[in-house]
DNA sequence: CTGAATCCGGAAAGATACTG
DNA sequence: CAGTATCTTTCCGGATTCAG
């Protein structure tokens, strides 16, 4: 059984999901931008380990697929913010479900850092969509 | 705020899940194994365009961590089959995240193919569980 | 015959310097 | 500041080979 969806073809809804999310830095710079936006350097800063080459083309591919916005602001010096689209938004389930997940596999209890911190990414979240 | 398992260091709890789920084939071949314990070539045939180099390591690697487990049988021709451990299973709930929101992405209705196949190898997990 | 290791050419990723 | 250009390195795909 196979779907196609943009002229592509998928075998299963798993590797449709895959197309969108599946770069190696995506899930990180849509989890960076779930509750805040961010300028390009701040993007940065905020993924360490990734090189402003694969960042920019991480970047113009979620925007390909809809699902962050970039918006350039004609200042000197130059002023660039990357926001999540509504779009974007229906995949924060899923990367809650990766953080939930990670934060346990980090042998980690209810009340310590690392479920902290997805805790507080979801309180920003509620407080922005309110 | 860092993270620290196995010797490898973590910034959030999406990094250190990508570590373990972030291989371009993985997703696909965790979901295959969902709700089925298969050969390689089964493998191979369940997931269209991976290549037999690139299955192997991934597989090793997915092994390496705990999340599958490989069973060779002595015979002639060989015989390798590939299973989830109970470690693995718990990522099913974050490949079903992916695979609803892929139904989704799709462009599918409750009852159309996509979302059937989601909900066919969810039912299949709960007799094999049974 | 299945499962996998090896070899090689091309593609992708990484580091870093540079520019509007 | 926000990227490009360039160079280097690493990774990936396909074919072939090989062991059980």
């Amino acid at each position: 059984m196979t779907f196609t969806k943009n002229g592509k073809t998928f075998h299963c809804p798993v590797e449709a999901a895959l197309d969108v999310i599946g770069g190696k830095w995506k899930p990180l710079i849509l989890w960076a931008l779930g509750d805040a936006v961010l300028r390009f350097n701040e993007l940065q800063k905020a993924i360490p380990g990734v090189n402003t080459k694969m960042l920019t083309k991480q970047l113009r591919e979620l925007e390909e697929d809809g699902v962050i916005k970039r918006t350039i602001y004609p200042e000197v010096p130059p002023r660039v913010e990357y926001r999540i689209t509504d779009f974007g938004k229906t995949l924060i389930p899923v990367l809650e479900a990766l953080c939930n997940w990670g934060a346990n596999y980090l042998g980690i209890e209810d009340e310590d850092a690392s479920a902290r911190q997805c805790r507080q990414k979801q309180q920003r979240r509620n407080e922005v969509c309110e």
